[in-house]
DNA sequence: CTGGATCCCTCAGGATACTG
DNA sequence: CAGTATCCTGAGGGATCCAG
């Protein structure tokens, strides 16, 4: 979030982990989607660099959210999936989706900066 | 999130007005102490800049999140508070701030990017 | 297919000074 | 007290090309 992640609070660690762009959809879209792989998470997220999604791949691996599985075949097959701790966000996913949902039902929309 | 919040998605949408730098971080000190004043969540949120907390109090009053009072005296008394539809985060935020302690008393640390 | 490596560029965000 | 008004920087992120 702030400077480099070491902040003293707790709340602030972690969403500095999840608060940078792109990083918490991609959580979403592996809870909802299950284990992915490269060319279909690009799918699932449009817009979505390489590069950026590549980096937050790697920083959530790194975060201990992800597991990267690459299986050594021609071409590769490499396989995300959530870890333990990953999935241990299951439930603030399913109530963003819902709090999401309800107001996108309420003809919510955020402003047009 | 992306491009001008003009996502299909609900979910973005919402990620949309709470992903910005010191958002969550800003609503959650409002879920934890009530309202605020100005001055009272520079204190609460060390680091912000107050051109920062400004544009985020604006943003999130844009949203319908917030709730900004004026008392028309001297010097002036600015209150920002959580509107009804704030308040539906509450669980969220609950949630966010369960698991940051959680994971942290078990020693969880971000990567050092 | 899954990325790594580059280049480039915008703009979010920080610092500072000033005002009603 | 509660903000504006500027200026400026850097790093986040897009596009493209290349490689194992």
């Amino acid at each position: 979030m702030n400077e480099k992640n070491v902040s003293c609070c707790p709340v602030e660690r972690l969403l500095g982990v999840v608060s940078g762009q792109w990083t918490a959809y991609l959580l979403w879209v592996l809870h909802q989607n299950g284990p992915q792989r490269f060319g279909a998470l690009q799918k699932l997220i449009p817009g979505i660099s390489t590069k950026v999604l590549t980096e937050r791949l790697r920083m959530l691996e790194a975060s201990g959210l992800l597991l990267r599985e690459q299986a050594a075949t021609i071409p590769p097959q490499v396989t995300y999936s959530l870890t333990p701790r990953g999935l241990e966000l299951r439930a603030l996913m399913d109530g963003l989706g819902d709090v999401a949902r309800r107001w996108d039902a309420e003809g919510w929309r955020p402003p047009v900066r």
